[in-house]
RNA sequence: GCUGACUUAGCUCAGUUGGCAGAGCACUUCACUAGUAAUGAAGGGGUCGGAGGUUCGAAUCCUCUAGUCAGCACCA
């Protein structure tokens, strides 16, 4: 009975009897066992002694692996569980998980593990694998395991998807499972770091107990983990609300109310060009844009169902007397439907696309609100287009074509699409119409097959009246979030009894279309200010030249001079006035990440020429200021891009 | 909203056991009149998040409350 072995390289190795993964490294170097963590057969993380006796495709991970990394961080995050129960022998363990950054645990016990522990834990972590302890793994009969966690329900809870032999492993008296693979010895765990706690509800749910994360990570090299403690200590010196003090584009001061950001001069700069670039770019593709109330009666959105599916997002509606209630709007799309409905429409106009800088507000639950990213006015960059049916395929292509373009237009080039599907156990939270969410679903789906595009799949994520696209990115501090979607929608033209007359004559019922390219302004400058980290390209910096007079007495003049005339060429200039010394404002320029410096003394004034220093570099270019404004107008006009 | 930590000058932060509220930066003024990342000096600026309590005395201890941060839940 021979099998063979594929190896990545795509060689393959015979053997007559059973290999174990480690066995199989030996075979092909002493250096590949020596690094071996675990093995990848046929695609699944398997440990070292894990038995090959037929024909497999299998690769050996090692210390270089980001999946041999996490094999480490399960066994780190295995000897922090064995280590915390010793501690606290009445303490609950829940769900060891490992993450891109890093792994935990999850503990519960009546006097939670404090911070100020974190130290200790890690010392006693330290103690626990200097000796290098063999990890046992072993075979288990369920009831075994069942009555090591006896006293642990939530262990018990896991146990009970597992059949009745389980995978486990063994420290000591220690003994847990749910792991892929773990090392066969604790000596290869040299450098972690316990980093935090923090509360998270059992398995997600909000309704089950909450629990305690134990935060930490590891690497296989000291360099590595120092690395990765430096990157998380600069991660600050990237997020927007940091840099949004420093450039003082914008604050929200909890004193005049959570959530409600006020824009100063820079940030509105920012914010206004993104907008007049937003709307140009939506009229040209066909949206009519308009403005309309942020109040609304309140029965608009009993009739959209917000009102029933989306009340505890809504700020309270305001009583007017005589049954009058008004709403501020969390969503405009009946405002549009209004728009839509104001006039028969026939079916040579469609699709009509409506499109608005409109101000919501919703009533975010405070421990969701973070800087621009989560707020409680935001203003959308919202659009709905009316479509025939067999306009879908067509409209939702297009629509996905000017978000493309408009993120290479601002070099947004890390994100995924996600298809967000509703949640198929949970059906209460949406619009009850079984058959309109499987064809719409179908549709999205169809769409982005049809294009070629990757996605990935979402059950629970869509809106409460449709399946969406969502185009997702991470934040500075790596938490995903939405920043375009869009949405299919067969219930809204339903429910307000949306028509066109179509060449027959006849009444049709139109779908509705709903997207945020940019999403909301707040979020889309949060995004940009950390991926730019505060250096806004030339067309979007609210200062794009800053004028340093060399002399104020002799050179003002001459500054003024220029400053007028890059001012009425439409250019963004500024004179630094203050009685300082040059260094000290060229330095101010510097952090402040002005695109353009211009010293100005007498030779330039003499010369008639201004002395440009490009930001983040030392140079010196001296060029006359027709020079310098071309160049401006190239770099305004490509959005600082080089294609 | 939940768990935990935190909240002192515009910003970043000290403040010992409960005993006179501090520093740097920023701001104002004065001097210096400057050539590519911080000139020097002086000055102004605080109900120590808010409310209550303990105490001879509270930034410090206790209770409540608001907010911020991390994570969870929710979400653009």
């Amino acid at each position: 009975m021979s099998f063979a072995l594929t190896l990545p390289d795509g060689s393959k190795k015979e053997f007559e009897s059973a290999v174990t993964v480690s066995e199989l490294a030996s075979s092909i170097s002493t250096s590949l066992a020596k690094n071996a963590v675990a093995g990848k057969v046929d695609g699944e993380v398997k440990p070292l002694d894990f038995s090959l006796a037929e024909d497999h495709e299998v690769a050996i991970l090692t210390n270089k692996d980001a999946e041999g990394l996490s094999v480490l961080r399960a066994t780190v995050a295995f000897v922090l569980e064995a280590i915390v129960k010793e501690k606290y022998p009445e303490i609950k363990l829940g769900q060891a998980e490992i993450s891109e950054n890093g792994f935990f645990i999850e503990t519960d016990k009546e006097d939670q593990i404090k911070v100020t522990e974190l130290p200790e834990l890690e010392k006693a972590l330290q103690k626990a694998v200097k000796n290098g302890q063999a990890i046992e793994h072993v075979q288990v009969a369920k009831s075994e395991l069942a009555d090591a966690f006896k006293d642990d329900p939530y262990k018990q809870e896991l146990l009970a998807n597992y059949g009745e032999t389980v995978d486990a492993y063994k420290l000591g008296d220690f003994v847990d499972f749910g792991f892929d693979a773990l090392l066969p010895n604790t000596g290869k765990i040299k450098k972690f770091k316990l980093l935090s706690v923090a509360g998270a509800y059992w398995k997600g749910k909000s309704s089950n107990p909450m629990l305690q994360r134990i935060f930490g990570t590891a690497f296989f090299k000291e360099a590595d983990l120092e690395a990765d403690l430096k990157r998380r200590a600069e991660i600050k010196e990237r997020d927007h609300r940091t840099i949004g003090r420093d450039l003082d584009l914008f604050f929200v001061d909890p004193k005049v109310g959570a959530g409600l950001p006020y824009w100063m001069p820079k940030g509105a700069t920012i914010r206004r060009i993104i907008e007049r670039y937003i709307v140009d770019k939506e009229v040209a593709a066909g949206y009519q844009h308009v403005y309309t109330p942020v109040l609304m009666n309140l029965d608009a959105y009993k009739t959209s169902g917000h009102w029933a599916h989306y009340r505890e997002d809504m700020f309270p509606p305001m009583d007017m007397g005589e049954g009058e209630w008004l709403e501020l709007r969390p969503m405009n799309c009946p405002s549009h439907i209004q728009i839509y409905k104001h006039h028969i429409r026939s079916y040579r106009e469609l699709p009509i696309r409506i499109a608005e800088l409109g101000m919501m507000h919703r009533y975010e639950k405070s421990g969701a609100l973070s800087g621009l990213q989560r707020v409680r006015e935001m203003t959308l960059n919202d659009g709905h287009t009316f479509v025939a049916l067999d306009q879908v395929q067509e409209e939702f292509a297009r629509t996905l074509k000017i978000i493309m373009d408009v993120y290479h237009d601002f070099n947004i080039n890390d994100y995924y699409f996600r298809l967000s599907y509703r949640d198929p156990k949970n059906t209460d939270k949406y619009f009850a119409n079984d058959e309109m969410w499987e064809r719409s679903q179908s549709m999205l789906k169809a769409a982005m097959d049809d294009m070629g595009l990757d996605y990935v799949e979402a059950e629970g994520e869509a809106a409460f009246y449709g399946p969406k696209l969502d185009i997702q990115t991470k934040t500075a501090l790596g938490n995903d979030e939405t920043m375009s979607t869009i949405q299919l929608d067969f219930m809204l033209p339903e429910r307000f009894e949306l028509t066109y007359v179509g060449a027959d004559g006849e009444e049709h019922r139109p779908v509705m279309i709903h997207r945020g390219i940019v999403g909301t302004m707040e979020r889309f400058i949060a995004y940009l200010t950390e991926i730019y980290k505060g250096a806004f390209p030339t067309w979007l910096a609210p200062v794009q030249a800053e004028i340093i007079p060399v002399n104020l007495d002799a050179h003002s003049d001459y500054a003024k001079k220029v400053r007028d005339e890059l001012i009425a060429k439409g250019f963004r200039a500024e004179i630094d006035f203050r009685n300082e010394k040059l260094g000290y404002k060229i330095r101010e320029s510097q952090t402040q990440k002005v695109p353009y410096t211009l010293v100005l003394g007498d030779d330039e004034m003499n010369a008639g020429t201004v002395n440009v220093r490009p930001y983040g570099t030392e140079e010196q270019n001296s060029e006359s200021l027709d020079e310098f404004m071309d160049k401006l107008s190239k770099d305004v006009a490509s959005y600082s891009r080089e294609d």
